[in-house]
DNA sequence: GCTCAAAATGGAACCGATACCATTACTTTA
DNA sequence: TAAAGTAATGGTATCGGTTCCATTTTGAGC
């Protein structure tokens, strides 16, 4: 019943096809052209009844061709974090690579860890949305040549192509278009930014560009998601504004989903509270009256995360850009209609 | 500058610590303890000097274990999937081994490739949400003795475990619930069954258990995601019953999305048609006055599957269970108040 | 102190491919 | 026609480990 066979070899085929492995290994390699018809034929016709295929591992070793492409993402369980993945794996199976991701949950010591695994599985690129600064192993990828590129968050002292949305403009974004509603006040609610460059540069670029408009601005940092501190400080912040229209600006999905919460808990009516968020959700449209939000344009995002990656695998390495970044698009909704 | 180094390898590792490939070998291997204390030591000094990390690729080749276990997801955008996987990648973690996830985004030749790269890779097991019928390539593995979990659908004539939820209870529990609470027509509504067995079970229990409860119902399923069509034969449904309490139930998270965008369409107000999904969402608790659903216990059941297969990659090979089916956990919430 | 088994270590073949370097058989070109 | 180039193919070392078997140490028992 089940006898267990083993997978068919490069020999097999050679001698089945009464041929060296070198013509076979030609064969299923990039120098196909380099065969006669008559011998390829012998040969596909031996591996197709042999069912063979080529064994990766054997690959890799030899010639350091992995076709294997390292990814690590930070929470997969974000919707964006989701949608960059899947583009991700689409990008990457269309130039001939398969994906092994990495979730590191936000925890610094599992991507230590993931970082090591994917060094000893010889990835030829790494796609990485850092939780922590893994400097040093970054660091030790680089040296040896394999191609890096950070995804929405940048990693300290590390040099690579740095691809996610213009945070900067997203942020001006919102606050130009919360100030055209007429919302004179705004809360910014973000999770806490600590290793997140992503974070950091919003946060700070909320806090400057409010002043600059000249709005009332504030920020909650969201800690443990069960606290009722931020309840607390979004009351205090409506209640401190409480002659002016208050808008909140969520720094991400999960920040947009603990303030809906709140605004439930609360019983604040969206719209007559602003809401706006970063990131585009399935429900976003559900909540009524709908909340306004920024899209990150998720499939351009990991297409040039990959783009970058390939073009640095090829021997072309030609000079490339440190910086791509990507405007968000608005979807305006009830939740930001006074 | 970027002085492209080389990673080191166990024999300089070896060279360095004065020991034979051998020793190093079983250093890092099941058979450290082998070694003496102080040979040990020796290699653990170099290995560390050097950043020796042995290399997956070559250590597979040998006796082909990889330590890799591949997992196939039909759509990796779907909530319930992502839960899966992040639930597998944990489990697998935790046993040595590392995940390959493939995303076939429900395409049959997508999943055809897939499993042929997976088999490149020498994956140890293989974890299938499977979107067609890969049998041929199904029996393949299992005839090379590599473990096969079905997770959440079954493939036809592949005897392998199958872990996921009991179709027949969820379907039962939620028909009961929504008689007990006055609705007396329902409308189950599913994305197209076509391969999914799951979606199959489900849809065929709904009718024989709508039947024996008396209950008046009908099925929509859910086609292109733009078409009118739903949307008509949800209006119908309701007109043709008007002098009944109604209710939907969504076989799945999509189509609980799907629906909720259609109830906001028609103008339904949620209760009062009653609305109930299968998989839990975020936002179900979002969308006033929430809409209750069956949990599915995700982390059980990737904690499951993973479970089978390592039981089954020990040589262990014990009998095991065809099935393990998990009831799911009712979620009530306003939406199927009258 | 000597024998003998067990423990510790090393040597070399091997896993399944790739890649470099032949070799052979034809064409061109001078 | 000889020299030289090119296309088609094969031989073999090699990648970085694991594993079996051989060898050397060590220690227990008498």
């Amino acid at each position: 019943m089940s006898s267990i066979s083993r997978r068919s070899t490069i020999v097999e085929v050679a001698r089945l096809a009464g041929a060296s492995k070198t013509s076979v290994s030609r064969y299923f390699g990039e120098e196909r052209d380099r065969l006669s018809p008559s011998l390829q034929a012998r040969i596909a016709h031996a591996a197709g009844t042999l069912g063979y295929q080529p064994n990766q591992m054997a690959r890799g070793l030899k010639g350091g061709r992995s076709k294997l492409i390292g990814m690590l993402v930070a929470d997969i369980r974000n919707p964006f974090s989701v949608a960059i993945t899947h583009g991700v794996e689409q990008a990457c199976r269309q130039y001939g690579y398969s994906l092994v991701v990495c979730n590191t949950d936000n925890d610094p010591e599992q991507e230590r860890q993931h970082l090591d695994l994917l060094g000893a599985y010889q990835v030829e690129g790494l796609v990485v949305n850092a939780s922590g600064n893994p400097e040093r192993q970054l660091h030790t990828f680089i040296s040896l040549g394999t191609p890096i590129v950070l995804l929405d968050r940048e990693v300290d002292h590390v040099e690579a192509e740095v691809v996610g949305l213009d945070n900067h403009l997203a942020i001006d974004m919102a606050l130009k278009y919360l100030a055209g509603q007429g919302y004179q006040a705004v809360l910014y609610v973000s999770e806490a930014p600590e290793q997140s460059s992503t974070r950091q540069r919003r946060l700070s670029r909320f806090h400057q560009a409010a002043e600059q408009r000249g709005l009332h601005n504030a920020t909650l940092l969201l800690a443990a998601p069960n606290g009722t501190a931020a309840q607390q400080t979004l009351s205090d912040f409506l209640a401190a504004h409480q002659q002016h229209a208050c808008a909140v600006l969520c720094g991400n999905g999960t920040a947009t989903l603990a303030v809906t919460r709140l605004f439930q808990q609360l019983g604040l009516t969206l719209g007559k509270v602003g809401l706006m968020g970063i990131d585009e959700l399935d429900w976003c449209a559900l909540v009524s009256p709908g909340i306004t939000t920024l899209a990150q344009p998720t499939d351009a995002i990991s297409k040039t995360a990959v783009e970058c990656l390939m073009h640095r695998i090829a021997p072309h390495t030609s000079a490339m850009p440190t910086t791509v970044s990507f405007a968000p698009s608005l979807i305006e909704r009830g939740s930001t209609q006074r």
